[in-house]
DNA sequence: AGTGCAGTTGACTTT
DNA sequence: TAAAGTCAACTGCAC
């Protein structure tokens, strides 16, 4: 009899509650990584994950191999790969992190639960970062998470008893039917690749992160980048927010507040991402349904739609910012979390896409995707949750606010380098004969904007304003209250007054 | 010195 | 991690 760890999302043997647990039981243990075609067919997924995901069980293969195990790698359904280890080795336990994941995940999972209880196996699922599954006290939520991420870290098994079971070969890319997917800036995967960027982020390149995030330029080196790491479990969110907990103290003695205050911001950033997955683990339907039911089919799917999704996630707007933005994206795998926000709510205002093609199409290009935060996130920039403030960035604003020498843009659209400050931002302002001097003919060695974005932006707000005062709006958000008891609507009156004049920030998302 | 005034800043409201 | 508009307070300057 084997105890087996199903590794999922959390590639990593430290900190590891389901490794922990079967290697204690002295029992040989099966490392297990089940890669799923049926996974890969879906929408979201694309190359760049599956060469990151490659990168990754590579690390963890080492890491299990210097305490005597290996990964074992099986093809196939998660049920029939269970059922036939079982029959062959008869599995004492299976052990696995709880996953929040997309709605195929949740069924695959509800199945394996099924199989397993049939089969009579004891299925142990662990907490995974600090997102709570089946939770009554919405209250005590960042109680408990502060609880769990304060905790002990688990070191990792120093010796692994190891069923020896043969490992079958990675299918590559093609063989799974993904695209090419080229991305020659993509960041590496694994654990060493991760606990790299921790260490560089908080020992250095983290000083300037509160004020360097949402630039384009700066944002790549001053941000963490280990969202990636933390979206495969290559680091656990506890031993990622102590780490980050300790430099804050450090640098809080060293007297370089500048520092100690980006690592704060950070810090509330780790709390925002288990936050925003918490959403989607209590809520998995918003993958594709709008959360407030007023907003279904307010952006119905054009003849364009297809045309116009594809121009704006291949960087072809005509909007020199936006498009910088995407080609960038497209080649690195990542884009600062305030320039993600800009893309979808362009994508949903400017251009009133409705937000579940683009919002596939962003994923794929993602190589930190995370299903928990970018479906909330995608529906919140698309104003459909019918609880967050109508949010429409003016992409010439933030261009030149983020990149006022258009240093960003040059680099990504180099058709249009030769173009002074002045109109790199909105070239179709500028004089036809400086256009012609400087070599740039819109609508040839670079796109028409495809809107014009002011009008674009306030036809937006108009027909986003006019769903909030509509009948429709009021009856379903009396529905959301009592579905999901929002806190807020349990106060009295003068103090809810005094609350909703409080700031609104962007981790707010009572429903 | 005090006044008028254009321009700036920041808090706040509206969409 | 919205943007634009309003308004009052403030600032720098000319006279």
């Amino acid at each position: 009899m084997i105890h087996v760890v199903w590794f999922k999302r959390d590639l990593r043997v430290h900190d590891h509650a389901a490794l922990e647990a079967a290697a204690s039981s002295g029992a040989p243990v099966l490392a297990l990584y089940i890669l799923e075609p049926e996974l890969w067919r879906q929408p979201e997924m694309s190359g760049r994950h599956h060469a990151f995901l490659a990168e990754c069980l590579a690390d963890l293969d080492t890491a299990l191999k210097a305490r005597g195990a290996r990964l074992v790698v099986r093809v196939g359904e998660a049920v029939s790969v269970l059922h036939d280890l079982n029959a062959a080795h008869g599995i004492a336990a299976l052990h696995a992190h709880e996953e929040t994941g997309l709605l195929w995940t949740y069924a695959r999972d509800r199945a394996v639960r099924r199989w397993a209880r049939k089969a009579g196996v004891p299925f142990l699922e662990y907490r995974q970062h600090g997102v709570l599954r089946a939770h009554g006290d919405r209250d005590g939520w960042a109680k408990t998470w502060e609880r769990t991420m304060r905790a002990p870290t688990q070191a990792a098994p120093s010796h692994l008893r190891a069923a020896s079971l043969v490992s079958h070969d990675l299918p590559d890319a093609g063989g799974l039917g993904l695209e090419d997917d080229p991305c020659p800036d993509r960041q590496r995967g694994g654990r060493a690749e991760g606990v790299t960027l921790l260490r560089s982020f908080l020992a250095t390149r983290g000083r300037h992160y509160r004020k360097a995030m949402s630039t384009p330029l700066d944002g790549a080196a001053a941000c963490s980048r280990v969202s990636a790491h933390l979206a495969l479990g290559c680091l656990s969110m506890r031993e990622t927010y102590q780490a980050a907990l300790r430099a804050q103290a450090r640098w809080r003695q060293a007297e370089d507040a500048a520092f100690a205050q980006s690592v704060g911001s950070f810090v509330s950033r780790l709390h925002w991402h288990c936050h925003f997955i918490q959403k989607l683990e209590d809520e998995p339907e918003i993958e594709r349904r709008d959360l407030h039911q007023a907003y279904a089919g307010l952006r119905p799917i054009g003849p364009d739609h297809e045309a116009l999704v594809a121009a704006w996630i291949e960087g072809r707007t005509g909007f020199p910012f936006v498009d910088a933005c995407m080609r960038s994206l497209r080649s690195t795998g990542w884009l600062n979390f305030r320039m993600r926000s800009m893309v979808m709510a362009f994508s949903s205002y400017h251009l009133w896409q409705d937000w579940r093609r683009p919002a596939q199409a962003l994923a794929r290009q993602f190589t930190d995707f995370e299903p928990g935060i970018h479906y909330p996130q995608a529906q919140m920039q698309s104003g459909v949750t019918g609880v967050n403030v109508v949010r429409i960035y003016n992409p010439v604003k933030q261009s030149r606010d983020q990149d006022p020498g258009g240093v960003f843009i040059r680099r990504w659209a180099p058709e249009l380098s030769a173009l002074p400050d002045d109109f790199i931002h909105e070239p179709w302002s500028a004089p036809a004969d400086l256009l012609a001097a400087r070599g740039v003919r819109l609508g040839d060695s670079y796109p028409v904007r495809l809107v014009d974005h002011e009008a674009a932006a306030r036809v937006a707000r108009e027909k986003a304003y006019g769903v909030r005062t509509g009948p429709a709006f009021r009856a379903a958000a009396r529905a959301i209250q009592q579905k999901h008891g929002s806190r807020k609507s349990g106060l009295p009156p003068t103090e809810r007054r005094a609350r909703s004049a409080r700031k609104p920030s962007q981790s707010e998302f009572d429903f």
